[in-house]
DNA sequence: TGTACATCAGTGAACGCGCGTTCACTGATGTAC
DNA sequence: TGTACATCAGTGAACGCGCGTTCACTGATGTAC
């Protein structure tokens, strides 16, 4: 498992066909965020970068899988988000940390939101690869999570009834979605600074229990 | 603006076009559950009927206003899911209540997953339709929790930080959300009752202080 | 109850567009000496 | 440094399928008398 970049034929690829394959993927994701998946064509990628449609099946096998290789992506521009986790929030800090960690959460979210979005409705229609690569981006901070909540169970800040896995799976799902709302919600008068501020109480009290 | 059902060219119809129209709505979301919007095709659609595709441009414009006529009767079905929320949740009734709250909303889910799913993407990447239509649903549940959130805010019992609205918005994102991850998460040693539990004991915290 | 007519509902068949996909080819870059 | 050749990268042009969509028509149902 070499995770050299490699064309559809196998063969490791040079610079500049590199290149090409990244124009071709920034290209796919402002489709993406311009018009969505709906719309989305292998032809219009094409032309959006400037090449010819048989190009882009040099590099992938449809648009699908240049969806897939952004997601991937995302995966690892969640790992920084982590970092916030650890070590676990205590009641001295908990204000300040889980701020920046919101804060940080809704940046990733802001730049990353229409690439995870197909990815999640991809991965709950069963494609087994989406599903793969959501799992593995939930996990990072899932666990994260739950290593706190699992601590303060232990310790009786909080109650026996919180799963920890399963605590972590609802803030992540929390987070997450509500950002998917923010545009309608700020029209009903939920600012964006109310929507972190929530956000960061609801984590405070759910995972260290002030 | 009369709620009879209409043809596409505007005249109200009878019942037996009711029905075909019903069959078509049935195998719409049929083929949603079974195969997912990407493949969605009107051919399909009324080739499951066993009519032809003339006849379901009678009815609807496209595979979306079909969808959209779906999404519009989850808003119905959403609808007694507000009896749980009032009156207001107690401290000595909320085990039971918000337990009650959280079977319903799993079944509601069950039953509407595909569609819900669907309605959700398209309202994110704009489609004024199905955001009006989410904004509706969503809506009927959050008014019932920032209600009571409000009424713990202002006693003292919940914490001032905590915006009503918001933190209204917040839990229906987590409790739908959430519900999304359900597959994945049995995999991992979540039982379906230990999300049950856990979101009851995330809403209880949250919207009773307990 | 039967007949004639009006309206409603459903469809076969055809059209054409647009897109995905491929292949044989050209042009660009790298490398050996 | 220059030349010849090998490999890499990109593409024009064509094909054909499949789907959305329409229209003129048939068949079914309803209604008046």
């Amino acid at each position: 498992m070499s995770n050299k970049v490699r064309s559809v034929d196998g063969r490791v690829i040079g610079s500049r066909a590199q290149a090409t394959r990244r124009r071709l993927l920034d290209a796919t994701e402002k489709l993406l965020k311009e018009q969505g998946v709906f719309d989305l064509r292998v032809v219009d990628i094409t032309r959006e970068v400037g090449t010819s449609a048989a190009t882009f099946y040099q590099y992938f096998n449809d648009a699908d899988a240049a969806i897939l290789a952004l997601a991937e992506e995302a995966v690892e521009a969640e790992r920084p988000l982590v970092d916030h986790l650890h070590p676990a929030w205590t009641p001295s800090d908990v204000a300040t940390r889980a701020q920046a960690f919101v804060d940080a959460y809704m940046a990733y979210w802001d730049a990353h939101a229409a690439v995870l979005r197909i990815r999640n409705v991809k991965a709950e229609e069963g494609d087994r690869n989406f599903r793969a690569v959501r799992s593995q981006a939930n996990l990072l901070v899932i666990d994260g999570i739950q290593a706190m909540i699992a601590d303060g169970v232990a310790t009786g800040r909080l109650p026996r009834t919180l799963d920890p896995f399963t605590t972590g799976a609802a803030l992540v799902a929390m987070i997450e979605r509500l950002l998917g709302f923010q545009n309608e919600m700020t029209k009903r008068g939920s600012s964006r600074d109310s929507i972190r501020d929530t956000l960061v109480t609801l984590l405070s009290r759910t995972m260290v229990g002030n």
